[in-house]
DNA sequence: AAATCCATAGGTACTTCTACCTATTAGTTT
DNA sequence: AAACTAATAGGTAGAAGTACCTATGGATTT
């Protein structure tokens, strides 16, 4: 494998361009192509076939996000990084959405840039560990309320029990079943439940259930 | 506010111990508390009320596990941070699940470590970069599904139409409203849709419109 | 000792959902 | 034209869940 490893930079400030090229040429198998924009940056991709670009985001003619969405386009196969000051929660979103695998921010170390871009060459993802909060709680959000808003504290151990039971969706002659209990006795549980939260109607508690699941 | 920060480590190789209190100490603010194995840790938490605890997975006595979990059930104000080895994805999966705030490899370098406490400080999550990895594909698990197994393919439009509604819990009643039909057309929907995925039961259909939404 | 809370279980009336029927209309395929 | 499919809607019997009751035994608190 003599071939060497192809990068792409463009960034429309010649400073970091130059910080940059002399970074990753300490590696030595790194070949740096650099742009001052991204439409230039565009042209070096067709022709140069690069492995990696590492975009910065704001920049004249197209930005960041215009050259990655072209990429995705035209079939390219390289990777994208984003190098950049946004540590803005909604372009990072949008970034990972239309695949870039990097996103380093530009306050971070020089040496982060050149982790970024061995874990992409790897095939993996890489993110600013700043980044990785935003990440997080953009998990949480489909998962977990954290703060107890939903009333669970109100409820006793036998009716939380039941509640895990009633999130699989089984039924109350299930749960009777498991829990070695009168099928009344599981009703009354969920009628204390649904008075205790203030629910009602046909599938009010089910849901509840399902949506409270990973706090119980 | 001239009152430290106090900061309990543990971990079982006392010389992990004394290189963390000498980089940790850098720090002017940070007052730190050593503990060989989870237990200590744990009378240290109780004892100390420290603001932040740094434990080590793989411990004797109790895990960084078992303490974040005794923490978590007596309620104790502080925050967790794991420093281990394991690179493990459902390792730091279960990490996450049980509100641990930082995690971070033992072989990234020590400045990692005090950029962590910082981060967990201020009330932020902070990931190693290649714990982040783990966090896209966990993502990305939540997104995209691609392969059909489940038979979604023999639905016709209004019957996946109906599947979206019911997956959001509402009854056959709201459904009906909000599409201007008729409760027995959603019923016979329903009912044809349970024939097609050869489904029967109380909670079937709702549980398989539930587990399958992401498809819809 | 009295009061309170929790888990247990039964009763009853009502609503909702399930399972299996039939049937009409409109659009597509053969 | 005949056959098929999707969407619509009605009927009925029975299963499951909802809503509100009462009640008993055990544990905890006052």
């Amino acid at each position: 494998m003599p071939n060497k490893t192809s990068i792409v930079i463009a960034d429309d400030h010649a400073l970091i361009r130059k910080g940059l090229r002399q970074v990753l040429e300490l590696e030595p198998d790194y070949q740096v192509i650099e742009a001052g924009n991204g439409k230039e940056a565009m042209t070096c991709i067709r022709e140069h076939k690069p492995d990696i670009a590492v975009l910065d985001i704001e920049m004249p003619k197209m930005t960041g996000f215009d050259v990655a969405k072209r990429v995705q386009k035209e079939s390219l196969r390289l990777d994208i990084i984003f190098l950049t000051m946004f540590k803005d929660e909604s372009i990072f979103n949008n970034a990972m959405d239309i695949g870039v695998k990097g996103y380093v921010l530009k306050e971070n170390t020089v040496s982060e840039i050149v982790k970024c871009i061995r874990a992409v060459l790897k095939g993996n993802y890489y993110l600013s560990p700043a980044i990785s909060d935003f990440l997080i709680r953009r998990n949480n959000k489909l998962v977990a309320p954290a703060t107890d808003k939903s009333g669970l504290g109100l409820l006793t151990p036998s009716e939380t029990n039941l509640l895990k039971l009633l999130a699989m969706m089984k039924t109350n002659q299930e749960i009777a079943e498991e829990l070695s209990i009168s099928i009344k006795t599981v009703q009354n549980h969920r009628n204390n439940i649904c008075n205790k939260l203030e629910l009602s109607g046909a599938h009010a508690l089910l849901k509840f259930a399902v949506d409270h699941s990973k706090e119980l």
